[in-house]
DNA sequence: GTTAGGG
DNA sequence: CCCTAAC
């Protein structure tokens, strides 16, 4: 019913009647150019443009059937059980958060002997036994499996605002949804849970997992995010520009740290980035070093567990929840554990080096120090890798889990600097390369550049569809191009599109010889400009009264 | 949720 | 590619 409303107004492709948010931003973009005779003469425009095209439709009708469908597609958006917001809850109700773990005896002992004599292997075998866990809530990754109700459909499209043939494509494709495949959704109501969401989903996870019992009966105890943050602190003068530049964080972002990853801080500005062989990084040549005692101090703040995945029936009460679960973390720590140690994102293979040799006792180089406790691969069948949740043996038929394939730990290195103080170098590496990354809200996506077949794609969906930009009465949108051209491409947002075009723009103007990377043909080029120019030239507008009248 | 624009 | 004000 919406859908055939909407299709009405379409016209040559494109939509016609102003949407509810165009007119606004016609005003403002007018405004903004104090073109008053622009502003008159998109009014007439509308009006000639609704009389015209609208078969019957005054601009009043007009009016009133666009709220008429804003009104219908809100009330349906809302009768429609948002599968998602229910899995959000889910996760908080179901999530098996315990906070990170830092073993009663510090590990600075651990590796107290001099650096020039002691032995990764040496170090190794103190590690697992201050072993803690962090679980990671992983009800976010379940949700893109969930199929929405009744394999009904939404209505995609919000407020009724795309009534061109691009969104009947939209709708079409919805309507046809098929719900075997979850995960290739753009859905709009059921498309996978946005970073944002999870960082919601952490977020509560993590406020809850403050209250969850401080003990466990092995002695080993939950730290607080004051403790946390205590730790952390340890040192103001390092930690100083740190707080400034959170004080100064946008607050999501500030949140992500304090709650998510709070030893994370190797995006700060000013955190030293070394070579990324570790390797070759020797302690003994850096006269810093020598104003340091020869002692490697190591404080191992949490191990966490990636993709612990568990299953338990409703009906289960917590406490039986509480036993599967700790049931699976012993099934996997009793099973023979492997540690490695990862510096600079690079794996010390070498047992027989000294920790002065790898570069461990390096503070300058110890940006990138972490260990990782891997269960026995020989000991895990096949079928409990993470892509296959296959049941393994537990005492409930019901209850199922699978272990990670491997768990990966937040460290610090303590170094002594001044007299007293100790300043704390945060961990890379070795979380950047788990699969825990995958959970990483903070992680930034990876860098794939456009191909000039993407681009080609890019232009023409450009050409067709315009850039977002309000023209005349009729708005396009960067989300068109996306479903036009790149609905396949699950990693190119319709912000990335425009960045692209952005770029592409930019590209074109600039001299050949100052273009970096995969060279894109000129004829193409070309064609932005094209594009570009038309979409986005003050001319546009009596181009596009042109070809509406 | 989308768009536009700065970083 | 990220971030976010403005819509």
């Amino acid at each position: 019913m919406v859908l055939q409303k909407r299709l009405e107004y379409g016209f040559n492709g494109y939509q016609i009647p102003p949407t509810p948010r165009a007119p606004r931003s016609a005003r403002k973009r007018v405004k903004k150019n104090e073109n008053h005779n622009q502003m008159q003469a998109f009014d007439l425009l509308a009006t000639i443009a609704g009389k015209l095209l609208l078969e019957g439709n005054n601009s009043a009708d007009n009016k009133l059937s666009q709220e008429e469908t804003v009104k219908e597609t809100s009330i349906k958006t809302e009768e429609i059980p948002s599968k998602g917001n229910d899995c959000d809850q889910e996760s908080c109700n179901k999530s098996f958060f315990v906070s990170e773990i830092i073993p009663k005896a510090p590990v600075n002992d651990t590796c107290s002997g001099p650096a020039s004599g002691i032995t990764v292997s040496d170090c190794l075998e103190k590690v697992p036994e201050n072993v803690g866990c962090k679980i990671e809530d992983i009800n976010d990754k379940r949700m893109t499996n969930e199929a929405p109700n009744n394999g009904k459909p939404p209505v995609v499209d919000d407020l009724g605002r795309n009534v061109n043939l691009v969104v009947r494509d939209d709708d079409e494709k919805n309507s046809s949804w098929c719900m075997t495949q979850p995960q290739g959704l753009t859905n709009k109501t059921f498309r996978p849970p946005s970073r944002i969401g999870d960082r919601r989903i952490r977020r509560l996870s993590a406020l809850k997992q403050w209250n969850v019992a401080p003990k466990l009966n092995n002695g080993v105890r939950f730290n607080t995010d004051a403790e946390l943050k205590h730790v952390y602190h340890h040192n103001k003068k390092t930690c100083y520009k740190h707080q400034r530049s959170l004080r100064d964080y946008p607050f999501k972002k500030r949140r992500l740290y304090q709650l998510e990853n709070p030893s994370d801080s190797d995006n700060r500005s000013g955190s030293p980035r070394k070579g990324e062989d570790g390797s070759s990084l020797g302690g003994a040549q850096d006269p810093n070093f020598q104003v340091q005692d020869s002692h490697v101090k190591l404080k191992i703040k949490s191990f966490r567990v990636p993709e612990f995945f568990i299953e338990i029936p409703e009906t289960a009460t917590v406490s039986s929840l509480k036993r599967t679960v700790m049931e699976a973390v012993t099934a996997i720590f009793s099973g023979e554990l492997h540690v490695g140690v990862m510096l600079q994102g690079k794996r010390i293979r070498d047992d027989n080096k000294t920790l002065l040799q790898t570069g461990i006792c390096h503070e300058d180089k110890l940006e990138a120090l972490g260990f990782m406790l891997e269960p026995d691969r020989l000991q895990v069948p096949p079928s409990l890798c993470p892509e296959d949740r296959s049941p393994v043996t537990t005492p409930k038929p019901l209850t199922r889990y699978s272990p990670p394939e491997s768990v990966v730990t937040n460290f610090r290195k303590i170094t002594e600097v001044d007299n007293n103080t100790l300043a704390t170098v945060p961990a890379k590496g070795p979380l950047a390369v788990s699969k825990s990354k995958q959970q990483d809200c903070a992680q930034r996506r990876i860098r794939r550049p456009f191909s000039v077949s993407e681009v080609e794609a890019l232009v023409e969906a450009v050409e067709k569809l315009g850039t977002g930009r309000y023209v005349c009465v009729v708005m396009f949108r960067w989300r068109d191009v996306k479903l036009r051209a790149f609905d396949d491409a699950k990693h190119r947002t319709y912000v990335d599109l425009k960045d692209k075009w952005k770029t592409l723009v930019h590209t074109a103007r600039i001299a050949p010889q100052q273009r970096r990377g995969e060279p894109v043909p000129q004829e193409l080029l070309d064609r932005v400009l094209e594009a570009h120019a038309y979409w986005s030239n003050n001319n546009q507008f009596k181009t596009q009264t042109c070809r509406l009248l």
